[in-house]
DNA sequence: ATGTCGGGCACAGCCCGA
């Protein structure tokens, strides 16, 4: 099986990128990012010419993801479960497919909204972990991929780039996605990789992306069956040299 | 200090978010 994460920023920007990316690799499922679109506005047809069916929640203007499947699917959430929240922001869907909950995820960035905006963060990696521990006491094969917005640790970011008071590396940032790992989970790219300087995103200001100075920000986590079963990881770094391309490159695991 | 994108609003540049 092979599975892609890829925050797009804009679907209808990055249509044609898209379309290339999935004639090239062909993924079992490709999972998409601040498609910045509302639902009704998703074009599913450009994808279903390649034999894709689109699983989507968006929103105006902000956010929205959506899941592309080449297998059957059942939507099991487009809600993150037990994130209480009025009016919800398009940031999560999940699915089942091939006997797989596959959850893709847009994690609040943090540092916009004051306090309230970075307690938004905390509240939905609190509410993942909660289900993720669910899950994983059901032993299900699980998998939860997305735009986490969190460099894990300071490997993970090009020296300099952020203040230490970012939120993509604020201590209660880094210490909630460590309870993921330690509920079970294993970060993909950390198992083949354990040392490697690898970002998936490049800010489109400073000069970042001709610098090389990036975040890996982007994560895929596996329960520890998908664990014992993956084969590679790759992060498609040539896609971020291409003509207006997103500020984020696939992130793609094979199992 | 600035740098770049994308979308909304409303139709021209600002504002917000990243």
């Amino acid at each position: 099986m092979k599975l892609a994460s890829w925050n797009v920023n804009s679907i209808r920007q990055r249509q044609s990128h898209i379309r290339d990316w999935l004639q090239k690799e062909h993924p079992d499922w490709l999972f998409l990012q601040e498609i910045k679109c509302e639902t009704s506005i998703f074009p599913q047809e450009i994808f279903e010419e390649l034999g894709y069916k689109a699983a989507v929640v968006g929103q105006k203007a902000y956010n929205g993801v959506a899941i592309l499947s080449r297998h059957p699917f059942e939507i099991l959430h487009k809600v993150l479960p037990g994130l209480k929240d009025e009016q919800p922001q398009a940031r999560y869907i999940e699915i089942k497919s091939q006997d797989i909950i596959l959850g893709n995820l847009y994690l609040p960035n943090g540092n916009s909204g004051g306090t309230a905006g970075y307690q938004a963060k905390l509240d939905f990696m609190n509410a993942l972990a909660d289900h993720v521990k669910d899950l994983l006491d059901q032993e299900q094969n699980c998998l939860f991929a997305g735009d986490y917005n969190v460099c894990p640790t300071d490997n993970d970011l090009s020296p300099g780039v952020l203040p230490p008071d970012d939120a993509l590396v604020r201590y209660s940032t880094r210490a909630n996605f460590r309870r993921l790992l330690w509920l079970g989970l294993s970060d993909a790219l950390r198992v083949l990789y354990p040392e490697e300087k690898l970002y998936t995103f490049w800010d489109y200001t400073k000069g970042r992306w001709q610098r090389d100075q990036g975040l890996r920000i982007d994560h895929v986590l596996l329960s520890p069956r998908l664990t014992e079963q993956l084969k590679t990881v790759r992060i498609d770094r040539e896609e971020r040299a291409r003509e207006q391309p997103s500020d984020h490159v696939p992130i793609v695991v094979e199992f």
